[in-house]
RNA sequence: GCCCGGAUGGUGGAAUCGGUAGACACGCAGGACUUAAAAUCCUGUGGCCAUUGAGGCCGUGUGGGUUCAAGUCCCACUCCGGGUACCA
């Protein structure tokens, strides 16, 4: 039959060029079965491949989608590539190879990683976001961005061709839409202005537009980068400084679905916290507008506020240094300072600007605006607390009622008025009252009101007036969508005279050209920029920015429904077959990238009829990280008689010399029993070390031993003799601390199933967690263990064709019921451990009928694909356990006539008796009132209560 | 600072509705097999005090509370992880 000892390198080999043969896992639209569509975040296909904590969700979404399968669904799981992105091409930069040879080299190592561990994907739907084929569809929805507006009267997207209509007819007075504010014109007007004219109005309406913006510079990477991409001011690819620079740039208007992005949040089956990220970065508030004119001038300075009931208690006006109003405003007795300060604010890097944001900074511009109730003259301070990019860039300060304001008012020594009166405050002169809690004093029609009443009362009385409304603001910005780089998506924009024109989508994808250099050029152009025949065409000139990373991203769910669809990003029907992602499941860190950017792209679509949904994915999981062990060893921090000093950590620890002594991480391939408390470093090991830092030749070490040198180690006879004991500490797995785990060397050793089973097994799947391999041995004897339970020592399956009896029946059952809840639940880790009690009960039991064990190896294929058709096809059947359905839970195996009962005294067990199920409480207490564990905990004393809870607890309370 | 999570043996973790805390594994200790090792199998394994037919006390981050009964519910706090940061 085959080997009799189980050989997972040959079974697993064997069965995956089975499967992908015959093309075991491609699927096609079924009306006949319901869809399930199952979707792993693809990877960017890095140089460093998969090490053991990447494909962890990857093995979890594998086992829903074989488990739905075998439920009868109709599954999609594709998987692909996100192939476009800053690493291949900074490689690119420094060996001159093109990014896309490295990128398909890097995703064929991608692929046998992958295809080693077992996944049930469908391949012949891989799409690969660099590929033409696949970006000419991304280029292909910018252009609906770019013909599209938002109208805020339909809320929802419409044609730009219906917008010019009606500014052929009316002009744009009755047009409401989401956009920078935009003069009025009447239909002859429209009609009298040229086509740069036109094109200049229209882009306040495009919802793919250019704008002259601050933007995040990053000037060792030559780019522009979203906010997103920024992490505590510098980049989040590299780690470099980041500063603020006004540039020319493609946006999406994002910001037009703030709202629809809030509330769809509601309809998705999404982590809390991952809802609550976005809703933070969304950042909507409530509150109003207010418009203060300026003292001696026409110009008015709008404000954004959420507390308007406050205004009385404002005392002066901030605005942040990249105000439009400031040249305009600033007396000259104070321009040369306010100079100084603007120039200053605006060169810090982002950086800069985290580190000093307790330090009270500004400046005094020189002019009062009027406030708009008392007339009193306030004065307006420029000052980088305030930001340009969020509101109106200007606040009312209110320093009794607003911390920051305090800060600035005690530092300027500006005057400070409370306006809300609650017990909670102290002296606001001392300490500002930021609550929403309180009464209105000071504050004229608004006394005696509650804050929240006052709002709307101010709001109210602000629109009666005419000088400000109600008004709702968002953190969120429109999304900067070009990047002055090589490897993206190439824009289908052609500038004629300057005016941005889209290439017909008959004409795309506009191919990315051949460029003699990758480097960024340093005057802010893309590497694009010199590639001149391409730039130059007869129609104009050629965009040469790139799109984002996620540009690809946003959508590339669509495209496995039907990748090779040459007319549409898909076909209608196939979209409506597989509909939505019902699980998707990737990692947390791209809360407010990718996850917000495909919801917006998908909202977008939907309100151009091209989806018939509009949000992508139903449910998301966010797989935790598995961290790593790093190996450390001990370096006294100061050196000894001249000499680096190293010693065993045992002894460091029997001597209490912690402090002394610092980490040195190693490489953990050096380290012997690496994540084991005694990991340890062996002769061989500390030559091997010392060979790969030279700095450390002089070193002594330390041992249980003795104390030994470079030349005394390499004397050492025996390589036993020398062992220095290492610190072990959890940690990031990462190429930097040398503790990388290959899934390849995984499989090599215990396998894919094993490998599988345990990375299932660790723990939840949502949480971060400790990769150890020496845990490992638990499931691979597990499965060693199952394999010998069917197979005997020829390699035949030993099966007996008897009635199993009714102990095996319950087992199984049980094992049915728990597997099935537990991956529905999506509890892999409960699931692994309810096999091997299974197991454990079976073999107990010596139970090898068929058709128990025909059953437990189906609820194990999920989990366990290579073993388990090995061990089906042994047992005699031809087909797969891919095409049998999945076991049936029978109740009625499992009920029981009678319950052991534990006995509680006070609470605490002390005894067990077993009772018919159908014994009646009174029964049950005159019994366990005779226990003799009871008597004697009575002591002659009748019990004060006793509560029994039928087929559950007795508790006797005395 | 603010917002989310979390804290259970030496380790990873389990405990459905408030009802036998520590399932299942790893590790460790002892034993069997073996010339030996590996592999495999068996036994033990929360702490403390006892024990040889004896059991008891303590125990789920800390302190309080509700309850016949709390890892689980309520209040206060400590620590750890993640997100976010002058967002008006």
């Amino acid at each position: 039959m085959g080997r009799a000892d189980y050989d997972h390198r040959e079974i697993e080999r064997f069965w995956q060029k089975n499967w992908q043969s015959r093309e075991a896992y491609k699927v096609s639209e079924d009306p006949g079965k319901p869809k399930y569509y199952v979707l792993d975040m693809f990877p960017y296909p890095s140089g460093a491949g998969l090490h053991v904590g990447h494909p962890l969700g990857y093995i979890a979404s594998d086992i829903v989608s074989r488990y739905k399968r075998a439920r009868g669904f109709n599954v999609l799981h594709p998987m692909g590539f996100d192939a476009f992105g800053l690493p291949a091409e900074q490689y690119a930069i420094q060996t001159g190879k093109h990014p896309a040879e490295t990128t398909s080299e890097n995703i064929l190592r991608y692929r046998q990683q992958l295809d080693r561990i077992g996944f049930a994907y469908d391949w012949s739907r891989e799409v690969r976001t660099c590929e033409p084929a696949y970006y000419k569809w991304t280029q292909w929805i910018f252009g609906r961005f770019f013909t599209h507006w938002y109208n805020l009267r339909a809320n929802r997207a419409e044609h730009i061709d219906n917008l010019i209509a009606i500014f052929e007819n009316e002009g744009n007075v009755n047009v409401s839409h989401h956009g920078p504010e935009t003069a009025k014109f009447t239909a002859s007007e429209w009609l009298d202005y040229d086509k740069t004219q036109k094109e200049l109005i229209l882009q306040n309406y495009r919802l793919a537009y250019l704008a002259e913006t601050t933007v995040n510079w990053c000037e060792a990477l030559g780019t522009v980068l979203a906010n997103e991409e920024v992490k505590d001011g510098l980049s989040e690819r590299g780690g470099h400084p980041v500063v603020k620079k006004t540039m020319r740039q493609w946006f999406l208007r994002i910001t037009a679905y703030a709202d629809r992005l809030l509330e769809g949040l509601e309809k998705i089956d999404w982590s809390e916290s991952i809802k609550e990220i976005q809703r933070n970065w969304i950042g909507r508030s409530s509150g109003a507008s207010i418009h203060f004119r300026i003292l001696n001038s026409d110009a008015q300075i709008e404000v954004f506020t959420t507390r308007p009931d406050t205004l009385f208690g404002s005392t002066f006006m901030v605005i942040a240094p990249e105000h439009e109003l400031i040249p305009e405003i600033v007396s000259e007795a104070q321009r040369i300072e306010v100079e100084t300060y603007v120039q200053q604010a605006l060169n810090k890097t982002e950086r800069e600007r985290m580190s000093e944001v307790k330090q009270v900074s500004g400046v005094f511009s020189g002019a009062y605006c009027l406030h708009p109730f008392t007339g009193d003259n306030l004065p307006v301070y420029i000052a980088d607390y305030v930001l340009g990019g969020y509101g109106t860039g200007a606040i009312m300060a209110v320093p009794a009622h607003d911390s920051r304001d305090h800060a600035f008012a005690r530092h300027f020594g500006l005057p400070i008025v409370q306006v809300v009166d609650d017990p909670a405050i102290k002296d606001v002169q001392t300490e500002s009252f930021d609550s929403k809690e309180g009464t209105m004093i000071n504050s004229d029609f608004l006394n005696g009101l509650h804050v929240s009443n006052a709002i709307d009362q101010m709001i109210k009385e602000l629109g009666r007036r005419n000088i400000g409304e109600g008004r709702v603001n968002y953190k969120l910005r429109d999304a900067g969508f070009g990047r002055q780089r090589y490897w993206g998506e190439p824009f289908p924009i052609i500038y004629q005279n300057g005016t941005p024109t889209l290439i017909p989508s008959s004409e795309l994808p506009v191919r990315l050209p051949d460029v003699q250099s990758y480097k960024p050029t340093g005057s802010g152009a893309s590497p694009l920029a010199s590639a001149h025949d391409w730039v130059h065409t007869p129609s104009g000139e050629r965009e040469t920015d790139t799109m984002p990373g996620w540009a690809g991203s946003s959508w590339y769910f669509l495209r496995y429904m039907d990748p090779q669809n040459r007319s549409s990003i898909a076909d209608p029907d196939k979209i409506i077959y597989w509909g939505q992602v019902d699980l998707y499941m990737g990692g947390a860190e791209h809360a407010t990238g990718h996850l917000l950017y495909a919801r917006f792209w998908t909202k977008f679509l939907f309100d151009t009829g091209i989806l018939p949904f509009d949000e992508p994915f139903a449910k998301l999981i966010n797989q935790g990280m598995i961290q790593g062990v790093i190996e450390n060893i001990c370096l006294r921090k100061e050196k000894l008689n001249g000499s680096n000093y190293f010693k065993s950590y045992e002894l460091i620890r029997r001597d209490g010399e912690e402090d002394l002594y610092t980490k040195l991480p190693v490489s953990i391939s050096i380290v012997q029993d690496y994540g084991k408390d005694s990991s340890y470093i062996d002769k061989l090991g500390i030559l091997k070390f010392i060979e790969e830092r030279p700095d450390f030749s002089d070193a002594i070490f330390e041992t249980v031993a003795g104390t030994f040198n470079r030349l005394q180690i390499a004397e050492l006879q025996d390589n036993s003799n020398f062992r220095l004991e290492t610190r072990s500490e959890t940690g990031k797995m990462s190429k930097r601390w040398g503790n990388v785990v290959n899934p390849d060397d995984v499989c090599e050793d215990y396998g894919a199933d094993a490998l599988r089973l345990y990375e299932m097994f660790l723990g939840p799947l949502e949480d971060s967690k400790p990769w150890n391999t020496h845990g490992i041995d638990g499931v691979y004897r597990f499965l060693r263990k199952l394999w010998k339970h069917v197979i005997d020592a020829n390699g035949d399956a030993q099966i007996s064709e008897a009635q199993p009896g009714k102990e095996a029946l319950k087992s199984l059952h049980k094992c049915i019921r728990k597997i099935t809840e537990d991956i529905e639940k999506y509890s892999f880790n409960t699931a692994v451990s309810t096999f091997m009690i299974c197991l454990n009960e079976l073999i107990e039991l010596k139970c090898r009928d068929r058709e128990i064990l025909e059953q437990f190896i189906l609820l194990l294929a999920p989990f366990a694909p290579h073993i388990s058709e090995e061990l089906w096809s042994r047992m005699g059947h031809q087909n797969s356990v891919l095409d049998e359905s999945w076991p049936e839970f029978n109740e009625q195996y499992l009920t029981e006539d009678s319950k052991v009962y534990p006995i509680s005294i006070n609470g605490k067990t002390r005894a067990q008796m077993e009772f018919p199920l159908d014994t009646t409480p009174d029964e049950i207490e005159k019994a366990v009132l005779a226990h003799e564990t009871v008597l004697k905990w009575l002591d002659g004393k009748q019990p004060r209560k006793v509560i029994v809870v039928p087929g559950r607890i007795v508790n006797v309370v005395i």
